[in-house]
DNA sequence: CATGTTCGCGAGTGC
DNA sequence: GCACTCGCGAACAT
């Protein structure tokens, strides 16, 4: 109960605005850009070509499940297990079949309460699970590169232990078939990859030639669940960060949780001087030149539009379109600090026993970075700052490098290395979290970000590879979701660098309680949202 | 299941 | 410092 009710709500993610992408409905009624989404160039030549490419089925488009059903289907859920050995190889087959269709809901029933998930998970762990898991999921998955150790068990003998893969294996079969429906096609990525790498390359170039205070730009970083491989159905929303580099700054923490400060620079000719009005560096008077020149430098491009100006949010959104799929991609103007991080991380990225030492030290070794975003009133005054002129910290760059580097063996995920399912539970649970957000507008506050903190607190409490063998996605989610829905209940999810942050202090408990709800409702019914 | 493709990205190189 | 190439890995595709 510790963090609730603090003043400062940290709902969104750093470089993230606080509608953008955590309203997916609000990303759908984009005004349509004028033309549909290639630079002059190419349009002569692939404007008619490609225009027959499959669209994208909206993954939403079929699921109406009523929440009466869910209700009465709970009974069922306790139910015996042995029936679903039986089930299990019929079901079995159907796995196969890429996506599209889903089968009727015929196993629905099966589905195990968090409770119960957890229960099995201490006592069993990874050897007893995986072996009989595995195999069910080895005809349906082949890619389980871990399927190597042992022979496929013969599942129906297990008897009633719950932990036997029987009851999952219904809930695995809609699980990989969800997960194979959010895979992102080739040809839309590579689409996208392009008309998003041009205008960022352009941007880059228009503010190191043609601006003075930009001119220091560094790399782009790109972030956010695109290109970290965590992006799922569309390839339509991309974050860069463009930094600007500090020799030294003083930072003061605005506010009681340790995410947001107002910063100085220190002695020394910056081409950001001219931001300073009294000693602090306005993020509002940068914010506002930087997005002038994003929107003259994009002006020329008639497909891209610039976004309205979102209050507090850090980023200038452009979006386009391509093959008439809205693509929005977030410029979020950055400060690159290389001097050691805010105390308030000091007990934040627990990664030790996970990722080892030394890998901690190495990100800690790494900059920071701050971005122009407050929350509330930007007209608030704190200690002589006004909000709108304080900056966020941002480590996105962290939250990129370790769900890259994931694993406790270096060769988790590897060719030749075992398969871990700990991205696959995360993309999972954020298209759960973004359907249920699509069915219930009260869940506005509820964005990624929460489910990405989540996985990396899971990654720290289950450490090893093998407490997430990509052959039990089913047992490993419900785990996750268990966490997720003890965060909401108790209205506290730390931010997993900050931990003074609590992310879950803007949405009322009320709401946390719902969505804690909904989800141990989809969980109970085997994910009739997924269908 | 092996092999091919593409993108992202870091290391290396030359200027 | 900078642009550019190269090669590798991840993820998708066949």
């Amino acid at each position: 109960m510790t963090g609730r009710g603090r003043p400062h709500k940290a709902k969104s993610p750093d470089t993230k605005c606080a509608k953008g992408k955590t309203r997916p409905e609000e990303v759908k009624q984009v005004p349509p850009p004028r033309c549909p989404g290639k630079s002059f160039t190419e349009e002569k030549q692939n404007g008619t070509i490609k225009e027959q490419k499959p669209k994208v089925q909206k993954k939403t488009s079929h699921t109406e499940d009523k929440p009466s059903v869910q209700r009465t289907r709970k009974v069922e859920a306790t139910e015996n297990f042995t029936e679903i050995s039986k089930q299990q190889s019929t079901t079995t087959d159907h796995i196969k079949a890429p996506v599209q269709h889903v089968k009727a809901k015929k196993c629905v029933g099966k589905a195990k309460s968090l409770e119960k998930v957890s229960e099995e998970m201490t006592k069993v762990q990874p050897e007893a699970t995986k072996e009989a898991t595995k195999a069910s999921v080895k005809t349906t998955k082949a890619k389980t590169s871990d399927c190597k150790t042992k022979p496929p068990g013969k599942i129906t003998e297990t008897k009633t232990q719950p932990e036997t893969p029987k009851d999952t294996t219904n809930a695995d079969s809609i699980l990989y078939t969800t997960l194979e429906k959010l895979k992102i096609k080739r040809d839309e990525r590579s689409d996208a990859a392009e008309v998003i790498n041009k205008i960022v390359k352009c941007i880059i170039a228009h503010l190191k030639q043609n601006t003075i205070c930009f001119k220091e730009v560094g790399e782009p970083l790109r972030t956010g669940s695109y290109y970290e491989n965590l992006k799922i159905s569309n390839p339509d929303e991309f974050d860069v960060m463009l930094p600007m580099p500090v020799d030294r700054v003083n930072i003061n923490p605005f506010g009681e949780n340790g995410a947001f400060y107002s910063v100085e620079l220190k002695r020394g000719k910056s081409p950001l001087q001219k931001f300073q009005e009294t000693s602090i560096l306005s993020a509002s008077k940068m914010l506002e030149e930087f997005r002038e020149e994003v929107k003259k430098c994009v002006k020329p491009f008639e497909e891209w539009a610039v976004e309205r100006k979102k209050r507090g949010c850090p980023a200038v959104t452009l979006i386009t379109e391509v093959q008439s799929v809205t693509i929005s991609l977030d410029i979020v103007l950055s400060i690159m600090v290389k001097s050691s991080w805010p105390l308030f991380t000091k007990d934040g990225i627990k990664i030790e026993d996970w990722l080892g030492t030394k890998v901690k030290q190495g990100f800690k070794r790494m900059p920071y970075y701050l971005v122009p975003k407050y929350e509330g009133k930007g007209t608030v005054e704190n200690e002589g700052v006004l909000a709108k002129d304080v900056w966020r910290v941002s480590f996105s760059h962290v939250e990129k490098a370790i769900l890259k580097n994931h694993g406790s063996e270096k060769t988790c995920c590897e060719t030749g290395g075992a398969r871990c399912c700990r991205k696959d539970c995360l993309k999972l649970l954020k298209h759960l979290l973004s359907l249920l957000k699509k069915k219930d507008s009260s869940f506005d506050k509820f964005c990624s970000y929460h489910a990405k903190t989540t996985l990396l607190h899971a990654c720290c409490s289950r450490t090893k590879d093998t407490d997430w063998p990509a052959s039990n996605l089913s047992q490993c989610f419900r785990l996750l979701l268990k966490d997720f829905v003890t965060y909401l209940e108790g209205g506290v999810l730390n931010n997993f660098f900050i931990p003074t942050q609590n992310l879950l202090s803007g949405p009322d408990q009320k709401k946390c309680n719902n969505l804690a709800r909904r989800i141990r409702e989809e969980c109970d019914t085997g994910f009739p949202i997924f269908k």
